[in-house]
Formats: C-alpha cells, structure tokens, sequence
DNA sequence: TCGATCACCGTAAACGTTTACGGTACTATG
DNA sequence: CATAGTACCGTAAACGTTTACGGTGATCGA
C-alpha cells in the first residue's frame, strides 16, 4: 500500500476524498480536509509526479532554455541565474518547478528542444538566445506549447517577449557619444545570428545617420560574448591604421577582455579611446570606471514569469495586465571610461 | 486512440510488441522490430515520460543541483555551467537527461531537496556546494537516491565525491611564498559553511606550521563568494596596520574585486602585496597576471557523471573502474601578481 | 509420430493519480 | 410528510506505459 492509498487507509476514508481534499476541492469538509493535510504532513505524503502527470496531461514544470555552450558560459556572468531567480519566485507561489535546461554546446538547440517538447516534459517555456530567425518559435506555436521569449526575433508566432532596449542604448550611446566631438565610432556585435546584434547595429547606423555620420562597415567588429572576444576587438582595434576614437560594446563581458587589450596596447579607456558598454557585477570592478547600461535582472525574471502565466490558459486570471510584450529599459551608469571629449578644428 | 496504441493500430499488432521492439528486448523479430521503429519515426512517436516513469519508477532524469544565489552568482563566473556541460556530454550517451536544479536564494537547500525527492523527479542527483555538515547526505542515502557531491564534508554517508584540491592549492600556495620569503600571509574563507573553507584554511595553517610559522586568524578574511566580496577583502587588509605581505585566495573571483580595491589605494599586486588566487575565464584578463590555480571543469563534469553512473545498478556495468572518490588535481598558472621577493634582515 | 524446445507475440495487470458520476444522509421547503 | 436541494463522500475509470505470463506455431530430436 503506497501512496494516495496509504494515507487514505490510515484516515480511514477513500482516496478520492484524500485526493480532493489535498488539491483544494471546494466538495470537501473543512474538518476532514485539515485532517487530512495533517496526516499528509506527518506521514510525508507528497503526491507522485508522474501518476499526476500522467492523468492530468500536464507536469508542472516550465523549463528555462539556455545554452551552455556560446550563450551561458560566453555570457561569461550570471546574467541568466540572476534572472532565473527572478523567475522562480514567480513560478513559486503557483506550485510550479521551474528547471533550467541547458542544452549543450555540442547539441543543436532544435534538436535539444524537440526531444524536450516531444517527452511531454513541460507545461510551458523560457527561451533565450533568441536567432535572428528561429525555427525554435514555430515549433512550440504549432505544438501549442505556451513558451515566452527572452528576445525578439523576425520569427514571430505571436508568443509573448520581453527584451532588452538595444536600440535605446545603441540611440543614447551614439547621441553621448557624438555630443563629445566623436565622429568615428566603432561598435561591436556577436559573432553568430543571435538577433539582438542586428538591433544594435541597425540602431546605431540609424543615430549615426541621424547626426550626418555613418557606420563605417570596417568598425563592426564581431566578437564572441566573452573576454576573450573583447581582447581580440582590442586586437583588431589597435591594428586599424585610422584607429575609431570611441566604441560601443553590445555585451556585458567583453569590456573586461577589451580592458586588457588596450592596456597592453598602452591604451587607455577615457583618454585615448572611449568605452561604453553594459554593466555586469565584473564591470563594476573595471578602472577605469566603465561607463554602461544597467537594468534589473531579477525585475526581467518576475516579468518573464507573468508573462509566460499570462498566456497559460490555468493561470491567466492571476495576470489580467501582465505585460505580455515589452523593452526593458536600462540606466546609463555615467563611469570615466568615455569622460573626455574632442575637439574639431 | 493515442501513443504507442496507435502505432500498435497502425502496424496491426500489439501495443506488447511495440514495447518491446522500442526498447530493444530480445524477444522480438528482427523484421518487426525494423518495421516498428520505422513507423515510430514516421509518425513521430515518443513514449510518453509519465506513462514509462509511472510504470517503471524511474525518470530518466538527473537533477544538478545549484543555488542561484549565493553560490552560482556568487561563484560570479561560468564554473558550474562547463562542469554541467561535462556531465551532460556523458549522460547523453545513456539517454538521460540532464536538468539543473537551481535553488532560490530565497528558499532553504534542505526543503528543496526535500520536495524535489518527494515528488519523484530525479533518478539520481549531482550536489555541489556541499556544507561543513550537511543534512542533504543523509536524507538521500535514507531514500537510497543515487547521488554524487561536488564537494567533500564531514557528513560522510559513502556516496562518491569529487572535490577541488584546496589542501593541494594551500600547501603549494604556502610553501611557494614563504620560499619568496613571506611571513604574513593573509588567507580567505567563504563566508558560509561550506566545507572547502575549512579544508583550504586548516592546510593553510598546516603549512605555514611545517615552516615554523603560525597562521594569524586576525588575517583570514571571511568572504562572499563574488567581486564585492573581494573589493571588501581589499578594504580590510588596508586597513590593517600591520599589513600582511600576501594574500591566498580561496576562491575563483573574488580577485576581481580584490584587484580594484588594492588599486584604489595605490597597492599593486606582485609589487606591494603577492596575490595567489584561481583562475577563470576572467582572471586571465587581470592586470598584473594572477598567479593562480586552473583545472579542467569539462573534465571534471565527466569524472562526475561517471562517478554518479557507477553507483546506479544500471548502468555500473558501462563504469566499471570509475574513480568513485577523487581530489581533482590543479596546474599552477604563474603569473606576476606573486613576483616579487622579500629579503629579511 | 510425439514430446520438447524455441521464437515470437498477444493479453492483461499494474504503476499513482484525478475526476466524473452516483449515492447517502441531512436540511430546507412547501 | 413528501420532495427537493445540499453537502459530502465512495467507486471506478482513465491516463500511457512496461512486463510477467501464457499461448501458438514451427522446428527438432528421438
């Protein structure tokens, strides 16, 4: 006797009346219900997943899609933990697991994720790292699987998404940036089709274009999200016979590896080049003093989590106005890394 | 008509022998057995995971089980993300799958555990952040979940273990500056009670004792896990009038912090104070280099999985001479923030 | 020829839940 | 008092698998 079964038999009533009583069933008695969560806390009695799952067609878990490989791990911070924690506290209070699913460097994300969808394995899904193009959207819209975006992407199934405001920061950098008498500017951008590049360096052409200036193809530098990445930009930066006077960074990390570059270089941000980038929990301990745009990482989470609830049709009433779409924007942290201006004449 | 029904229906024979032919029994014709598997991949048949685990007790699944808060965001970089890609390289080849399990900061590690177990998720576990004392041992072994530790403890319950080589990285550490003539060596230590602190503190004095020198406790520094962390270590140390020469750190990031903090008061590392530490993706950019400690995390994933697999009854017989209990050796990456020497007199 | 062995397959039970349905006792209403 | 309504509870089916068990031909040896 295991189970549902044995914590019936010990109260002495049916399983079905146990089973009510433990998932909030209106036609029980409040008396034996409290008899019942008792006994349930005393003997240790939580519900087994795959029997409930197996009835009820659902599981429980929304899985958080990232990848291990290029995206978390050249992320090179904690970007994606700190949101998750975010997440989690949402998904908490409605019972629900969240899991992180890495999906390894070594593994196709579409591959990973229709192994994933085809075992049945969650009720709903995080997705980061959105492609430019992503096959990944159209394969949860026809499964029906509710699934929220941390990007966007030209893909557009009608999931909800939320994403960061690269074309705010790329129009407000440039505009800065431009104001203190630079006119070469260079800018960074990731090396693969993730979509947030072409935002950035779209954007960034148009607030150039905005002042009469352009971007100089030869100053697009691709770099992989790392530190790494950002030293071999300082490489290349250095070895440009007519070296951009200022360069905006599109990811957290790399200004750590551009640091060191240019330091060897003897170059140094704030006077002979200047940086801005994004802030991490790194760059806080960058000299000089990065000046880069900040946000909320768990403030992101909670809204991916309402978001995602929002479209799921047992959990929709608790998020009437969730915002189902939105940029999130980010503070500018004014650092010394693009202090000084330039003259012209 | 659904599931494995269906493609019974559809290949007219029974569900029984579809089973069997999916799972690769024996006793099955070879010509049907081709014919069901073809038919599978026709009609995109997937056994569904709830009916298996439900009949057969067991998931499929291996919980890796991090904490967001303190430990992965503290951990400040990528480390656990390269050690997971590890395991899941191996866990793949036996078609488990590989979920993290990441604990809130807001919730305690012991309850999550405890739900996570009770609900029957996972056939085996990967801990890590192992505490000085930890209950999580006992309550697996209670349950007889398989389960592998990143970490050693005092809480012994026979279960396998890997665990970095902090005794290892004290004595070479130790040893290597008192030969530069160091007297006053300042150590770290987490700021929790997780157990390596105590190993990599207790050889440190061990050390330092076999070369007739004690270790002052007024010069171990408790210390978040992170750069913030290590910019308030910084502080500390300056503010000691008696300021110690070196400086062991325990952990990987904290010299991030540690870096921007000494600078700040006009110290250099391997000019004003020799600084050992660890490396990581990061540290590589410090500026002077970090002398430090590195190691393979994809190997060390490996090693895991394997560890964790040789105690499950299925699949011992693939890992027969898995190394079940292994202190992870570490290479030393010279650099200058420990070049200098003293000379007494 | 007959029993035994073998290869293969079908049947049905079991895993632990949830929930539709029906039943019972009690209360309210006329 | 009869009827309807209500509050609560028990019964059993269903979810999709796996697998023990038994059955059916075919082959084989004596």
């Amino acid at each position: 006797m295991t189970g549902i079964r044995r914590l019936a038999q010990h109260l002495d009533i049916s399983i079905g009346t146990v089973s009510r009583a433990l998932n909030g069933r209106p036609d029980v008695n409040e008396e034996t219900r409290r008899k019942v969560l008792e006994a349930a806390a005393e003997l240790g009695y939580v519900p087994n997943q795959s029997g409930r799952s197996l009835r009820q067609g659902t599981t429980n878990i929304i899985g958080f899609m990232m990848q291990t490989g290029s995206e978390i791990t050249g992320q090179g911070d904690t970007f994606f933990m700190s949101v998750f924690d975010g997440v989690q506290t949402v998904f908490a209070r409605h019972h629900l697991d969240l899991v992180a699913l890495l999906c390894s460097s070594e593994e196709d994300p579409d591959d990973y994720l229709r192994r994933v969808v085809a075992r049945g394995f969650a009720d709903g899904l995080i997705l980061s790292a959105t492609q430019r193009h992503d096959p990944r959207f159209e394969f949860l819209a026809k499964r029906k699987i509710p699934f929220v975006t941390l990007g966007r992407s030209l893909t557009d199934v009608g999931q909800p998404w939320l994403d960061l405001d690269f074309e705010g920061m790329a129009q407000t950098s440039i505009d800065r940036l431009v104001a203190k008498g630079h006119r070469r500017i260079a800018v960074t951008r990731p090396h693969d089709d993730i979509n947030l590049g072409y935002l950035f360096v779209d954007q960034s052409a148009k607030a150039l274009a905005a002042h009469g200036l352009t971007l100089d193809p030869d100053l697009i530098f691709s770099s992989k999200p790392n530190e790494a990445g950002g030293y071999h930009v300082a490489q290349q930066l250095i070895a440009k016979k007519d070296r951009p006077t200022a360069i905006l960074l599109v990811n957290e990390t790399i200004a750590i590896g551009l640091y060191r570059g240019l330091n060897e270089a003897g170059l140094k941000p704030g006077r002979d080049i200047a940086v801005v980038g994004r802030h991490s929990p790194q760059s806080h301990f960058l000299s000089p003093s990065l000046t880069g745009f900040t946000l909320s990482r768990r403030d992101l989470g909670i809204a991916l989590a309402e978001a995602l609830l929002a479209t799921m049709p047992a959990f929709r009433h608790f998020y009437p106005d969730a915002e189902l779409r939105k940029i999130w924007p980010e503070d500018l942290v004014e650092g010394e890394s693009d202090a000084f201006t330039l003259s012209h004449g």
